[in-house]
RNA sequence: GGCCCCGUCGUCUAGUCAGGUCUAGGACACCAGGUUUUCAUCCUGGUAACACGGGUUCAAAUCCCGUCGGGGUCACCA
């Protein structure tokens, strides 16, 4: 009776331990989401856990976006940072293991450290960086398979590694892999066996002194009880190396579950570097086009935007792949960069729980063709048994197909709620229409939205100056132009009524608008359409009534007016076709 | 290249563990038609898959072997 008793799994732990060197990647957030569910539905504790340990990458904004991130998609922890607003997230931690950053926890590392060197398992190994690849290299050449040898560093009397040590020779810990082969019982794998010739000794402890991800890995989830790790797979082959260190460190092994990989739709790794290729084709575009040299443009580029020139050029020529070089340039340029991590898709307008849902389904499926649900069902349903095995490509159309869904089904005031959310943190219409128009945008909206960024995309016009609004050619060519002018003539015709409308509400300007196509035996269309595009520039809008009211009649009227200008006098219309 | 994992419609998947109910189901995409003042929705219908080859069996998408294909991993990154 050792077995944990399924019916009483208070004590499942589970962990999110993300390394904060960027924002939080989609897949990212499915290990999280699948690692929580699994806790909430067993009653048992997540935690959070940031694994700082690499000093060159790890940043505490960094942290602090991760953190947000997931507070955005609903997911909460137990244990780790507080995330309570406006907490500091190094400073107050919450649980009983902490602290819940590994920078934090040195001393731990280098306890059990000791403890394998005073067992035997782990030793110093004086080679450099430089010296260990030349030796890769040197196998390569000879197209052998490359394995550390162990033998120069064990051979070391203690008595050399004291004066190296005192010397201040710079050397790493090592741990001495067992020479049995290791199977790994993985929940959605089944036994995997590797072999023990396979296996390398590996560092544990780095010459900075900070542990590596293995040592760190698994003295925290031992310390902190952590009993199942869902993890993506290509940690897959680090587990041996980790079961190994629990073996020889006593501990338990918990149970390991490698989820499958999540790609873009050409089956290229989804990752941070797709934002940097698009922003630097975008540039490489710009560069083509205007025959400018890649300083120049780097230092115009520096000029509106928080990016300073040096580290543009570098980008551009792709000496880095900055994210948020790549999203300044992005937007300087107006381009969109593919969404990789959660913010991006945050920032396109995605619902947080769709985003969740959509993810959840890739790797997992509960069965019985269901695929639409919310935490709540995963709290209930989500299990290690049903996660697939094979790699899943990541399709915006769907997940696009589910945000229109969520979106339409929202109700009027939750929509509203979400879109000045968005509006304040992406594009600040509400300050520009006022609390009424607003309203009356986001209403006209909701039904005609797959995303909470389109209105503010496609509404544009709402909020620009009248003399600043664009045409589109074509719009004007079909609408306005062809037979003889006959838009045009549509508006000439429609505005004194329209300025005759008062109040200026959807009712009397639909009243106005149909008594006009009755009248003269036009369909709404016909009507509609010049309208549109006088107002927005475009053939596409909310419905022209929504529009109008939504405008103004001064802008409305001026609108027009501008517009009426745009037409070529009767005869060279007439000629230049 | 070594080792490891995987292989059902274009994509995500159900079905595989306990072989027959699968002339393989759903979703997204796509195609056709319809509704709609534009757009976005919405409705109806349709195209579309068990990678290949052997074997086991009365019976295989389901079990076994091989081939091919895809992926992961081979760091003082995590």
């Amino acid at each position: 009776m050792t077995e944990q008793d399924p019916a009483n799994p208070a004590n499942v732990v589970t962990r999110f331990a993300p390394s904060p060197t960027g924002y939080l990647h989609v897949g990212g957030a499915r290990t999280a989401l699948f690692n929580w569910a699994f806790a909430r539905r067993h009653g048992g504790t997540f935690i959070l856990r940031i694994e700082d340990t690499d000093q060159a990458r790890s940043t505490p904004e960094s942290t602090r976006r991760i953190i947000d991130d997931l507070r955005w998609l609903g997911l909460d922890w137990d244990h780790g940072p507080d995330a309570t607003p406006g907490a500091e997230p190094y400073s107050s931690q919450i649980g009983p293991a902490g602290p819940y950053f590994q920078s934090q926890r040195q001393h731990l590392y280098q306890e059990h450290a000791d403890r394998l060197i005073e067992a035997g398992r782990a030793y110093r190994c004086f080679k450099t960086p430089e010296q260990l690849k030349a030796e890769r290299d040197q196998a390569r050449r000879e197209k052998r398979a490359y394995k550390y040898d162990p033998t120069e560093a064990l051979g070391l009397s203690d008595s050399t590694i004291a004066d190296y040590l005192s010397e201040g020779r710079p050397s790493v810990l090592r741990f001495r892999m067992p020479d049995t082969d290791i199977t790994l019982n993985d929940a959605v794998l089944g036994d995997v066996t590797i072999k023990a010739a396979e296996m390398e000794d590996f560092v544990i402890l780095k010459s900075d002194g900070f542990p590596t991800f293995h040592l760190a890995n698994v003295v925290d989830d031992a310390l902190m009880g952590v009993t199942h790790v869902l993890r993506a797979q290509e940690h897959l082959m680090n587990t041996p190396k980790h079961a190994a260190l629990q073996d020889a460190l006593g501990f338990a092994r918990p149970t390991y579950a490698h989820m499958p990989l999540i790609f873009n739709p050409d089956g290229t790794k989804m990752s941070k570097r797709d934002k940097a290729k698009a922003a630097r084709n975008a540039a490489k575009d710009r560069l083509k086009q205007t025959g400018q040299d890649v300083n120049t443009l780097a230092v115009s580029l520096a000029a509106e935007t928080a990016v300073e020139a040096g580290a543009l050029a570098d980008f551009i020529e792709a000496r880095n792949d900055d994210t948020d070089t790549a999203t300044a340039i992005a937007s300087a340029f107006g381009v969109p960069l593919p969404e990789i991590d959660v913010h991006d898709f945050r920032r396109s307008g995605y619902l947080p729980a769709v985003l969740l849902n959509y993810v959840a389904l890739l790797g997992w499926s509960p069965g019985n063709d269901i695929e639409r649900f919310d935490l709540d069902f995963l709290m209930q349903q989500f299990d290690i048994e049903r996660i697939g095995k094979s790699n899943a490509r990541f399709d915006r159309a769907k997940l696009l197909a589910f945000n229109t869904e969520a979106i339409t089904a929202l109700s009027p005031t939750s929509f509203h709620k979400r879109l000045i959310k968005h509006d304040e943190a992406e594009h600040h219409f509400r300050h520009a229409l006022g609390d009424e128009r607003f309203r009356m945008f986001a209403d006209c909206y909701r039904e005609r939205t797959r995303t909470l960024d389109e209105p503010f995309v496609n509404g544009r016009f709402f909020v620009t100056e009248d003399d600043a609004l664009t045409y589109d050619p074509k719009a004007v060519k079909k609408v306005l132009e062809k037979n003889d002018g006959a838009g045009f003539a549509v508006l000439k015709a429609l505005a004194d009524p329209l300025q005759a409308c008062d109040p200026w509400s959807i009712e009397s300007i639909e009243q106005t608008i149909t008594a006009y196509a009755t009248e003269h035996d036009q369909n709404l269309g016909k009507v509609a359409q010049p309208l549109r595009v006088a107002v927005s520039g475009s053939t596409v809008s909310p419905p022209i009534y929504d529009t109008l009211t939504i405008l103004g009649k001064d802008a409305t009227m001026a609108r027009i007016a501008r517009c009426l200008a745009l037409q070529p006098a009767a005869g060279l219309a007439a000629e230049s076709t």
